[in-house]
Order: C-alpha cells, then structure tokens, then sequence
DNA sequence: GCTATAGCAATACAAACGACTTGCGAAATG
DNA sequence: CATTTCGCAAGTCGTTTGTATTGCTATAGC
C-alpha cells in the first residue's frame, strides 16, 4: 500500500479556504480552482477530496456548525455547575452574535449558505435541522427561570424561544451589515433579557 | 428621428423578470440570457436597456424598494386619521412578513440582494440607507405610545425600534426558510408588542 | 423621398466554470 | 525486489458566462 494521508484532516483545511473566500467574496464567488489557491493545493488534488463542488459545499457547511456547536458548548461549560438560566441564555447568545473577526467570519459564511438554502432543498434541511434542538434549550431555560421566579409565570416559554432567536439572527445581520456594532447588539438582546427575567 | 419607447417602462418589465427568476433560483443563477428569456425579449434587447449586467441589478434593487415603500405607505394611509401607534407598529410589521406569495418574492428577492450587499460596496450603501428611517419611525411611535400612556416610561424608543426591527427581520427570514410560518411570526411579534404595549 | 438614427436581432468571442481523464511518482505490502 | 495502489499534477472537454460587434428595419425629420 502507498502512503495514507489524513483525509478528514485535508478536507478540513479545504473548508476552510472556502470559508475565507466566502466570507471575502461570498459563497458564489468562489470557483473550486479559488478554492484550491486559497488552500496552496492544485485544482486535481482538491478534487481527489472532493468529487465534486456540492460535496464540498456540504462538508464545509457540516463542519463549521460542529465547530460552531462545540464553541457554544465549551462557554457554556465554563459557566460552572449550576448557572443561571439568564446567564445561559446570555451566554448563547454572545455565541450568536459576530463579536470578534473569527465569529464575523463564521456569520458571513452563514449567510453566505443561507443564501443558498433557500433555494437548495438540501441546504435547507442542514440549515433548518439546528433550530427546534436550540429553541427547545432556550425554551428550557426560560422554563426553569419560571421555577426560579424570575420569569413571570404567563410567559410561554416557547415563543419566547421563537422570539430570542430570531430577535438575536436579525440583529446578528445588521451587525454584519455595520448597521450597528455587534455590541450594540449585544446590548439590546441583554436588555430584552432583562425585561424577560423581571429587571425592570 | 426613428420610433421611441418608453425606456423606463421596459426597464422595469425586465427588472421584474429578474425577480421571478431571483426568487426561484436566486441572483446568482440568473443569467443575462435567463432574465431575457423570463422577459419575453432577446438578449440584444436586454442589452439595449442595461449596458452592463451591474446596472440592470442596481435598478431591479432601486425599484424594488421603491414598491415596497409604496406599499407601507399605503397600508398605513388606510389605517385613517390618527391610528394608535400599535396598530402603525403591527401594520408596517405586517407588511415586512412574507405572509402572502407578492411579498415572499419580495422578500427572496431581498435576501439574495442581502448577501450580494455583504460583499459589494455599493449595494450595501442602498442595504443600509432604509434602516435608519424605518428606526426613527418606530421610534417615534413607541414615544407616541409613551405620550398616551400606553408604554411604560422608562422603555428606550430608540433601542425599541431597533429590536423590533430585527426581531421581524429576523422572523422573516426563518419563515422563507419554513422553520415557522408567516402567521406563526405574525403571532409572535405581535405578543412582542402586547408586552411593550402594557396589555399583560 | 432621402437620410439619419433608435430599436433590436444575431452572432461572435474570450474568459471561466465544473467535471473528467491520463499519467507518473512514491511508498507500503507481499 | 516486484507489484499494487494511493496521492497528486496537468491537461482537456463541453458549457455557460458577460460583453462586444455587426447589420438590418422602421420611422421621424428635412
């Protein structure tokens, strides 16, 4: 046998060439041969990866949610043993919203395949998939700041979900659109939380 | 002299071509030749009417904007004389969902020119220039609202009329992507403004 | 009625695209 | 040491893209 090689590792490198192209130029933007000079590979060695552009797509666009999945799961960890569901919600919800370049580029690759989701019935089944998992966490947590008490009881926790995520995605694309600064935004998703946990 | 047409007319025949086709398969996958074939005309006569494809994109965005305003303005004009400012809040909201097929196209068309803006200097200049009126808007009204005791004092207007702005947003783009419906976002925003209208 | 010109069709063209094929070197196995 | 198979480079293919060019037709003005 010849030598092996990591492919998983390889494809991770190539996703993220992409990622860096889609986020200067959008994912439309990027030709498998942009790709390959962005990775410092030729166009035949990306394509042993890969067989063909959508495959590739599809991996890169798996991969960043797991590593965008791993981020949250890691803050949310450090919160130690027994946060607050305020807290918690925060916290995700700083995950969410492009603060430093990293996550920036993260948002603009996310855009860039949601985009593309709408049109593309299989795209869209990647990018539906993660939403009723976080709204039920967050309807969750606004749960258990009701047996706290410090969510008043009449709230329906699952449209409050419904509402934190899309408030959070909508102020998340003006952000990246420099509407407002990310902070800003973050300062109104903390205020709204506040208004949901009693602060007044 | 030969014959004369009306060019602004033609023009708009062909951005609205461009926006069928937008909508089913996105900007990116509309062609020259596709949006003349969508439009009933040949490519030489496209061409006659855009000299380049960029600027038969910046008209087909300019004039989409242009009926959508129209039509906010309408909506709010049959609201009568002196509307409370709830129902200015919940129509113009209204009017920003994709709750019927005229404005989900409008609104897949909005996205695909959404991504393009995040990349493209000069259409992120037309992506932004709306925000800032439709925030003082809002704004406005909330502070009418506050004027009518009908807001609590101590709510921002500012920092109200942008989080409602991205809250819709934000609704909107989930319900192009089927993760809820327009109706469903319809009942969710307007619990939003139940809470900021005092109704408990 | 001649002419200039707007309107428009048809075609050409270079560039770029994704996909595919071929071929060679290297290395681990037998 | 031979052979097999993976890793990879280079080139080619047909298609599609935006743009440019050419030329015909009809009409308004002189």
């Amino acid at each position: 046998m010849p030598k092996r090689v990591d492919h998983e590792e390889r494809r991770a490198r190539i996703a993220e060439a992409l990622w860096r192209i889609a986020c200067a130029r959008g994912l439309d933007g990027a030709s498998l041969r942009d790709v390959a000079a962005e990775a410092g590979i030729s166009l035949g060695q990306l394509q042993h990866y890969f067989a063909s552009k959508d495959e590739m797509l599809v991996f890169a666009l798996e991969h960043i949610s797991d590593l965008a999945a791993r981020r949250v799961g890691e803050r949310l960890g450090a919160l130690g043993g027994e946060p607050s569901p305020r807290d918690v919600l925060l916290g995700s919800v700083r995950e969410m919203l492009p603060l430093d370049d990293r996550s920036r580029t993260g948002h603009l690759v996310q855009i860039a395949y949601f985009v593309r989701a709408v049109h593309d019935e299989r795209l869209r089944g990647h990018a539906k998939e993660g939403v009723p998992g976080l709204r039920a966490f967050f309807a969750g947590q606004v749960r258990e700041g009701q047996l706290r008490g410090e969510v008043a009881g009449d709230r329906d926790p699952e449209a409050e979900a419904a509402l934190l995520i899309a408030l959070v995605d909508g102020l998340a694309s003006y952000a990246v659109l420099d509407v407002w600064t990310a902070e800003e935004a973050l300062g109104l998703v903390s205020g709204h939380l506040d208004r949901l946990f009693g602060v007044r």
